[in-house]
DNA sequence: CGACAACCTTCTGA
DNA sequence: ATCAGAAGGTTGT
């Protein structure tokens, strides 16, 4: 995806400890105080709003659109950002040059942020692309398949790692886009409590089939190009 | 370092 | 209809 990382960083601040629905409106409320760039197909759209502007919100007003203890995370990530050397806006493309590791732990520095939405943020916006997020969808996928002995073991960060690292033992390079791919897969959205085939579900009917779960969706390494 | 509660709010599953 | 528990976690103790 390549995402803008400001959008990124504020996005997947809203996510933490919450659901897609509730995330989009989120969003939602924060492209608002962007300018407004123009309608189509019925659709509003608004260019993301500076880092500055994110600063400047209230943090109560965020609270009263729905963003609950969210709202000291934004205002409080928008300013931190302010403080960073160069900008937020250069000091978060600067990472894109850094390891991985590096990245993580700068993500991290910014409140509201931990490990797992750092690397969200590393994945999707900073070509960090053998980034794994580790929730707790990914969690449940690898302790069923990659690593059964930690199953019932609480989801500590160091556990975090390891399982990360599973991941980019078995599929590489472009580890955290297949794990992209499983997380979607388990995600509940994409199940139905019926069915049993595995067999895709048809275009244009929202018919939803449960994929039948013996072996990890996706074997051996994901090619390059 | 690991465990654990608290945190806002909405949706889901039983 | 109702309600505990989960929801793409992070933070402080």
């Amino acid at each position: 995806m390549r995402q803008d990382p400001v959008e990124c960083v504020f996005q997947f601040l809203c996510s933490s400890n919450n659901n897609i629905k509730r995330i989009e409106k989120m969003v939602s409320v924060l492209e608002s105080y962007g300018s407004h760039l123009g309608s189509a197909g019925g659709f509003e759209f608004y260019q993301f709003p500076s880092i500055e502007r994110l600063a400047s919100i209230a943090e109560t007003e965020l609270r009263q659109a729905g963003f609950g203890y969210r709202a000291k995370y934004v205002v409080g990530t928008a300013k931190a950002l302010q403080g960073k050397p160069g900008g937020g806006e250069k000091w978060l493309s600067s990472l894109r040059q850094m390891e991985l590791g590096a990245v993580i732990d700068a993500l991290c520095t910014l409140p509201g942020v931990g490990p797992k939405v750092a690397a969200c943020i590393a994945l999707f916006s900073l070509d960090q692309h053998h980034a794994v997020p580790v929730d707790t969808h990914v969690w449940k996928i690898a302790t069923r398949y990659l690593m059964p002995e930690l199953g019932g073991m609480s989801l500590t960060p160091k556990l975090c790692n390891r399982v990360a690292e599973a991941f980019v033992a078995k599929y590489g390079k472009y580890a955290g886009w297949a794990q992209n791919v499983l997380f979607i897969g388990e995600l509940s959205s994409q199940k139905v409590p019926s069915a049993v085939d595995g067999t895709a579900p048809h275009a244009g009917k929202a018919v939803k089939r449960k994929r039948v779960k013996k072996d990890l969706p996706i074997s051996g390494g994901i090619e390059e190009k």
